[in-house]
DNA sequence: TCATCATCTTGGTATAGACCAGATTGCCTT
DNA sequence: AAGGCAATCTGGTCTATACCAAGATGATGA
């Protein structure tokens, strides 16, 4: 680290704190005009420095709320279909999921290509909000084919998808194709997850098949990037 | 997204210019300077908004030399065990390696630990460089098993490894494991990548086993994160 | 012809303020 | 005790300006 600029001593010096444990995971940390005056320097060299540690995951922000330091990252295996409840509990993590909104809709051109729907073709819209520890750190959209799954809608939502599927519907995850591509988080999954429209993170996006080979249901899953970790294996 | 600011009326501004096709991919854009005069605003607030536009991988900088539209993404399918001049060739790009540094060294407890070495073990460490049309993606950093591949360094290495190992080894990598974050890019990483440190990356590290199932090597990739898309499938 | 050096342009870092808007908090009223 | 309101705290956005360092360029000289 380039400790001759205002901006690397800052990041270094924050850094220090967190790594040796003076600052732990969830910590806040000063506020910036605080962290300014401290460092003889600007709110804007201050930012820079936090910016700097935010895209290495050390840190999170919170829309003017603060400063916070970063847990350790979840690890999350897409080959495995894990269900999120499953994977964070597995690490020692509380996982919480709230519902946002549950809807019919007539399904739109992108979602028919995904599924493989005609036209007109009625889907399930869930948007679902999901945190591990009181951190928000995954805004989710399910689009689901309505006529594999009746009544969907009358069942809780907020527990796992999978598990509700196998239990009710004698349907599981049997493939999977996914993608993956870091971006700015847009409007929506920003304001859900807290953070400044535009600030980095991961777009998983994911079609789902079924013990038959048949398409179920497709999701757009948007994580704070410093979140998780993804590891897969194969042969 | 929001028009109420200068930030925002940038942004959108130069993604028009950019999805229209008036900048085309590789196009630069205005220096900072002058599009600060343009938008009638100041130099901090246009680099906002180009941050953000980043950060979306909708333009990527190379350092003092100015901002550039970013080509499409290059799918990268990790469990395909495709190499990179082959995959990114099947997408239609002019691929490129350069070859950094290659010694044999004593391995490092981190290295000894992903390749199962016992200490003091020796190890190959390569570090190359990869270009898709000209424009730097990728830096890489190799640790390769000395005792499997005697005379390594006497070969080309700017080829693809696993075309290497293949000819001249009879060795075919077999099974991968795979981890994949985003980071911010270390310092070598981003002055290699032309970029500045703590920008935005995406870290796939891989360990790799031969038909024997043995380690055979295991590498640090730090990509520029608009460059890709992580593309893969299972069951 | 080719290497070198000065100059110009670019983004990178920095100062020193300012106002806005959402989150939090605690007092004050009912 | 509960609700509402206002003060205060936070980060978000912005102006205006300055100097630095590396890349690009073109003139100069061997």
């Amino acid at each position: 680290m380039d400790t001759n600029t205002h901006f690397g001593r800052i990041r270094q010096a924050l850094e220090e704190q967190i790594t040796s444990g003076v600052l732990p995971p969830g910590a806040r940390l000063p506020a910036e005009r605080l962290l300014s005056e401290r460092f003889h320097t600007t709110r804007v060299t201050v930012r820079g420095a936090l910016n700097s540690l935010e895209q290495d995951g050390i840190i999170y922000r919170e829309d003017r709320r603060g400063w916070f330091v970063a847990p350790p990252r979840l690890v999350y295996n897409p080959t495995k279909n894990a269900n999120f409840h499953q994977m964070a509990a597995e690490q020692g993590y509380a996982p919480d999921t709230s519902l946002i909104e549950a809807h019919r809709i007539p399904s739109t051109p992108q979602i028919q290509q995904m599924l493989g729907l005609p036209p007109l073709s009625q889907v399930y819209r869930l948007r679902r909000l999901r945190s591990i520890d009181q951190r928000v750190v995954l805004f989710v959209e399910n689009y689901i084919r309505a006529d594999y799954f009746p009544d969907l809608l009358d069942h809780d939502l907020s527990q796992s998808l999978s598990t509700l599927y196998q239990e009710r519907y004698q349907t599981v995850y049997q493939h999977v194709a996914f993608q993956l591509y870091p971006v700015a988080l847009p409007e929506q999954a920003a304001s859900q997850l807290k953070v400044t429209q535009g600030s980095a993170g991961l777009l998983i996006s994911r079609v789902n098949r079924d013990q038959s080979n048949r398409i179920i249901d497709c999701d757009f899953e948007y994580w704070r990037h410093y979140a998780l970790v993804v590891q897969a294996e194969t042969t």
